[in-house]
DNA sequence: GATGATGTCTCGCTCAGCGAGATACCATGC
DNA sequence: GCATGGTATCTCGCTGAGCGAGACATCATC
């Protein structure tokens, strides 16, 4: 039961605490990218989240999104009241049922989060374009299984 | 300019994705974490810097807290109130500059951490381990490049 | 011992998010 | 057709995290 994460530590520690380096600096990068374009870090999340729906095909909704990020129904309205009035997001009538409401992200809004991540990701795509093939399959293989062994716990109890 | 993130991309994107869904599922599970212990996650961050900065051997202190979360002094006050009331942390007067204030994890504290984070960072090692050499170096040395850019990329503007 | 700098805390305020419940709509039964 | 239950969203009132401004104590320097 290895702790003190110091030099000298295993391959493995090493990896475990480049990983939480990277996710204590991404939340400090994304609440600076927050705070300079006028929105809470749930709002930021909350527009990655939905990004990512969009991309998959499925309609956004108020529910589903409070859902991604734990929000309860009253929460998520005040959330979706203040990305629509800072021209993020437009609410939509769904005509197949209209208890539903789509959201809609807007262009400028894609536009303003790919000029902020975009270079970074960019560089991440380098980072693993220096691999030959081999290594970029360990990388995938550690980060696939990295996902998964979150994912788990996070399902594990409630939820 | 890769955009789509739709399966065929290349292995740099996949890359990408798989590390946004961990961090992602990461502050899921922390936000559980928190909830089941009865503290903010602004708290789970607060304890875990704590104990970054204790293994470096920098005592830890409001001021450099608040600096590290991005609080202003009065938000860093009502933080380590919350942590003391709970019981996770101690305030003592620094002696040799009495208008300083050190903070002492509790033991208790550590525990609950480790005992909550434990076995995922084991989860982890565990991943790490079943590569050889080569690939263990590839993770490490995609890590590190990340963690430079995502750390450059903060750093540039202000702060 | 006066002066400025520094670390922490107090006061009053704003606003994100919660619980409870209202409202509108869909999907069944009769 | 119309009641009944379930679902999606929104409204209301409230709690409390975090902010700005400033008070206070302590250190450092002259």
């Amino acid at each position: 039961m290895p702790e003190s994460p110091v030099e000298g530590q295993g391959a493995g520690m090493r990896a475990v605490h480049l990983l939480r380096s990277i996710t204590v600096e991404l939340d400090r990068l994304g609440g600076r990218f927050a705070a300079e374009n006028g929105l809470h870090p749930t709002d930021l999340r909350a527009l990655i989240a939905l990004l990512d729906v969009a991309r998959a095909g499925v309609p956004a909704t108020p529910g589903r999104l409070g859902a991604e990020l734990g929000l309860n129904s009253a929460g998520t309205t005040a959330l979706v009241d203040r990305l629509e009035r800072a021209g993020h997001v437009r609410r939509v009538r769904d005509a197949a049922d209209r208890r539903r409401v789509l959201l809609e992200v807007d262009d400028r809004a894609v536009a303003l989060g790919q000029g902020f991540f975009g270079p970074l990701i960019d560089e991440v795509v380098s980072v693993v374009d220096q691999f030959d093939d081999a290594g970029r399959d360990a990388v995938e293989r550690f980060l696939t299984g990295v996902r998964d062994a979150v994912a788990a716990r996070g399902a594990d109890s409630s939820r």
